[in-house]
RNA sequence: GCAUGGGUGGGAGAGUGGCUAAUUCCAGCGGACUGUAAAUCCGCCGCCUAACGGCUACGCAGGUUCGAAUCCUGCCCCAUGCACCA
């Protein structure tokens, strides 16, 4: 069988790229998937691959873009992708109904960051190769019935295995059954899309495999689960997440995005191309050899990521004056041309001002602000914050954060 | 339903009658320093007030007391075990 038969890409050359920045809970199991994703390239199809996005959150972050990179990869190679949107799930809440980051939505909400999402999301995916779904489709019409039988398939011990459970188990800690059909609710969403490959974060390893089970059990051949590694956020420990307050956000501007990017640690650099940037492994190896000797000074290699993830998100005019802003303003300690504005009619005072452009929360906070020196008004310390403002005045406040007055 | 343990500032979690706007940690903010918006160090961190001072706050509502987050009563909520139901 030669090469020139085919339709779509080599086997060898899609699986280089489509196993690319994986990773899998053991190698028993990434030898599996390897195996299986190989077996299912050779038939020489369009693989249905799909990835299921939590819409109770409206902020898509870089941790979210790990997969969406992935799905893009394959939409590249020809596959049809389905980014699904777990509207049911949301309209659920949290099985235990503690995590009230998780909060209960109405489908109008759902509706809605759903919108937002994949508006975000398409800056990464292309738009006219993408199914969009929502699960609320299917699982919202199974009867009781229907979930009775789903729950046939699986066994408590199944359950229990998970590390998360176990451990609870042996703490006491509740373990709500609402929390099982979680699991089987997205098991369901993989037979429902009768899916060929489902991606996920390694942490949804056990909701993937879940969906495996279900399939094979219903005729269908089980999804190949590939996982991808939890995107540590910019202090470089903890996961990227909006609750740790270390994430960067996909609709930042792009000047935060730069910055944020800056602010990461040395040794997140390379995690950080590999996971988020266009280059090949190849490129990234190159990248790590000359962090190593040398020859690329860590500065300029954060220079480099913060552009190259810029750019995805904001063009690359765009990433190119960020980092423009970035160098006059944090390293050269410039007063920025442009700033945000505030507009008033006639003198005054500071500290309402500030206020109104939400900036403090109280006349408190900018009392302190004065007392430590942090607030600069025309480029000079203000001594006393009992002053009044007018147009033309320029605020500084705090390192980074600048207000121009202009006249209503 | 019964029993036990709990509900404290953005989060975690001390405090069991005045010394407590409330230990500590995290987050946040400011300063210094730095290749950096990182790390580190120092400071700040309820609201109003120029200040004195005032106000609000420890699940909710009452009460005792000169004085309560801390004691009492009732209620609500959470966790665990048992019971009940199936």
């Amino acid at each position: 069988m030669t090469s020139s038969a085919r339709k779509m890409a080599p086997v060898e050359e899609q699986m280089r790229i489509l196993m690319a920045g994986t990773e899998f809970g053991d190698e028993p199991t990434r030898v599996t998937m390897e195996r299986e994703l190989r077996a299912r390239l050779e038939q020489d199809r369009p693989l249905r691959v799909y990835c299921g996005y939590d819409p109770t959150r409206v902020d898509l972050h870089l941790g979210h873009s790990v997969s969406m990179r992935k799905l893009r990869q394959f939409q590249d190679l020809g596959h049809e992708v389905t980014f699904l949107i777990g509207s049911f799930t949301a309209t659920i809440g949290d099985p235990t109904g503690r995590d009230k980051t998780r909060p209960v939505l109405t489908d109008a909400e759902i509706a809605e960051n759903a919108k937002t999402y994949t508006d975000q999301a398409f800056a990464i995916l292309d738009r006219a190769k993408t199914l969009i779904r929502y699960n609320g489709e299917w699982l919202s019409k199974l009867t009781f019935a229907d979930v009775t039988r789903l729950t046939a398939h699986y066994t408590v011990q199944q359950f229990m295995r998970r590390e998360n459970f176990a451990k609870r188990q042996e703490n006491g800690d509740p373990i709500h059954v609402s929390e099982f059909l979680y699991a089987m609710m997205q098991a369901y969403d993989a037979f429902e899309l009768n899916a060929d490959v489902q991606l996920g974060g390694t942490d949804q390893t056990f909701n993937l495999f879940a969906g495996r089970q279900l399939q094979e059990a219903r005729g269908q051949q089980p999804q190949v689960c590939i996982t991808l590694p939890i995107l540590v956020g910019t202090d470089g420990h903890e996961k990227m997440s909006k609750s740790y307050g270390n994430y960067i956000g996909i609709t930042e501007p792009a000047n935060d995005m730069f910055g944020k990017v800056m602010s990461i640690p040395d040794a997140t650099i390379i995690n950080y191309f590999t996971l988020l940037t266009p280059l090949t492994p190849v490129e990234v190896d190159a990248l790590e050899a000359s962090l190593a000797d040398g020859s690329l000074r860590p500065m300029d290699a954060k220079k480099r990521l913060g552009e190259e993830i810029t750019t995805v998100f904001h063009g690359a005019d765009a990433a190119r004056d960020a980092r423009e802003y970035f160098e006059a303003t944090v390293q050269r300690k410039e007063t920025p041309d442009e700033m945000p504005e505030h507009a008033v009619v006639g003198r005054t005072a500071l500290t309402d001002v500030l206020r109104e452009a939400a900036l403090v929360k109280s006349n408190g906070e900018v009392r302190r602000l004065v007392g430590e020196g942090g607030l600069l008004l025309n480029g000079e310390k203000v001594a006393d914050f009992n002053i009044e403002v007018g147009p033309g005045d320029e605020i500084r406040v705090g390192r980074h954060r600048y207000l121009r007055l202009v006249a209503k």
